[in-house]
DNA sequence: TAGTGGTCTAGACCACTGT
DNA sequence: CAGTGGTCTAGACCACTAA
């Protein structure tokens, strides 16, 4: 066997790198090189271009090619190890995974979620009110006991249809939030126009039977089971941001990730 | 102000650094610097021995201090900032987050789960045979239909309890695994005793009604909720290596995950 | 302005894999 | 053995933040 092939269509085995999808590296562009080229290689891996199985070249091959280091390089590379689009071994070398598309999501808000799936999403705002907090929210919101926050109640549709009811903890900072905005916005849409970011949150998912009242805003049956998601987020300097506790209509949602082994 | 303070037991503002921690790298260890770093670090911080909020050093000062690089001081850092325990900011520094305790849990087995948490994991076989992949299940596991796959169902208690009923197929590869082997180990420490890795796993989380004989197993009443997932896992190449459908009870069980921003 | 993290380079040596 | 990824170094310049 010869060692480079260039149009066998079958079964490239061969190394692999697109030079053509790396033509427009800006070096002095203000987006890091890293990250310009790792988007361009995701793009090619998706789109099929780079074929699903391949052997890419080796790390110094590439960097020369690119006209980077090769710690540059293997940054970008590393990126999509980490997103599961690509596998290394050591001594062996790099390649794509084989057929699947690993869908993001990570720490995202419903309401992102159905508008980026096409979803038109609404909200109606069942119960918007300031009050002291009492011990089990104080705990968790980690404000003294007493300090006013804010309770929401929300009503969460999808192309019409109700999906899930959102129940929502606010500490301080937040108790000017109005009824008009979180009718018109995502939360975390809220959150980001005031410049907070969300860096880390805790959840927990389970299930439980519907009651009365959720049953009827949720237009299914008493005895019905409902899928709940309980979360505490944090911003940035890692002060609580948010406690939420939500139910979801199971037959309209399921929490979709893909996880990738460290 | 003075710019260093040393025993100031209230609330140490100035950068904090413990060397006393670091004092038994080894620089000729088989296991990385930067990963010898990084758990040290972790466990300091974790241990409370560098209190939540503090500031820590620059990356320059921490590097010379340690006797690495900055690039690998960097990276340890990058480490625990990944797993949400601190927190970087340019032109500020690099600082604890604020009181919390972020699990770590990523793709792991109910099995590794339940024994992590001092909980007795145990597993009744309830079906284990091999018969040829129908259509669904071929087009889940990616083998051609008809194949031979080995379909098994589980019963996994905790403390004697139980807590849930796995039904998994495997492709032909494993069709070999005994039902003995089964009961004694969960299945991922079955596949990493093959040598098998699970690299990324697809998953899906929802909730359901329980049916009659689910509910006389897992004892409990028909008409309770339980608590589903679904998952797809792959290997290092992209193959398919399990695919299962769980139940849970939701009242024993719940998803805990802690999510990062990226 | 001085200090911080964010990025990048051009080397180097090693451990592992296949032949 | 030659080739691969994994780690590490010692520099450098930049963008951002605060005083």
């Amino acid at each position: 066997m010869t060692t480079t092939h260039s149009a066998d269509g079958a079964v490239p085995l061969d190394r692999v790198w697109p030079d053509e999808f790396f033509t427009d590296l800006d070096h002095n562009c203000p987006v890091p090189l890293y990250y310009q080229v790792s988007t361009r290689l995701e793009r090619a891996i998706c789109d099929g271009d780079i074929p699903a199985g391949a052997r890419l070249e080796n790390e110094v091959a590439i960097a020369q090619r690119l006209g980077v280091s090769r710690a540059t390089a293997r940054r970008s590379i590393q990126a999509l190890v980490d997103k599961g689009l690509l596998v290394r071994r050591r001594g062996i070398g790099t390649q794509v995974v084989q057929g699947q598309v690993p869908r993001p999501l990570e720490l995202s808000s419903l309401y992102d979620e159905l508008k980026d799936t096409d979803h038109a999403p609404a909200t109606r705002v069942l119960l918007h009110e300031v009050l002291p907090a009492t011990g089990p929210i104080a705990e968790r919101l980690r404000v003294p006991e007493g300090d006013d926050v804010l309770h929401i109640r929300r009503l969460r549709t999808s192309d019409g249809g109700p999906v899930a009811i959102l129940e929502n903890y606010l500490p301080g900072g937040f108790l000017d939030l109005s009824a008009g905005e979180l009718a018109a916005q995502g939360l975390y849409q809220l959150f980001r126009a005031r410049g907070v970011a969300i860096r880390v949150a805790n959840q927990a998912v389970s299930a439980r039977l519907v009651d009365a009242e959720e049953a009827d805003l949720l237009g299914i049956a008493s005895g019905d089971p409902v899928l709940t998601m309980e979360r505490i987020a944090f911003d940035d300097p890692g002060d609580v941001v948010e406690y939420g506790t939500h139910c979801y209509r199971p037959d309209l949602y399921a929490f979709e990730t893909t996880l990738v082994a460290k």
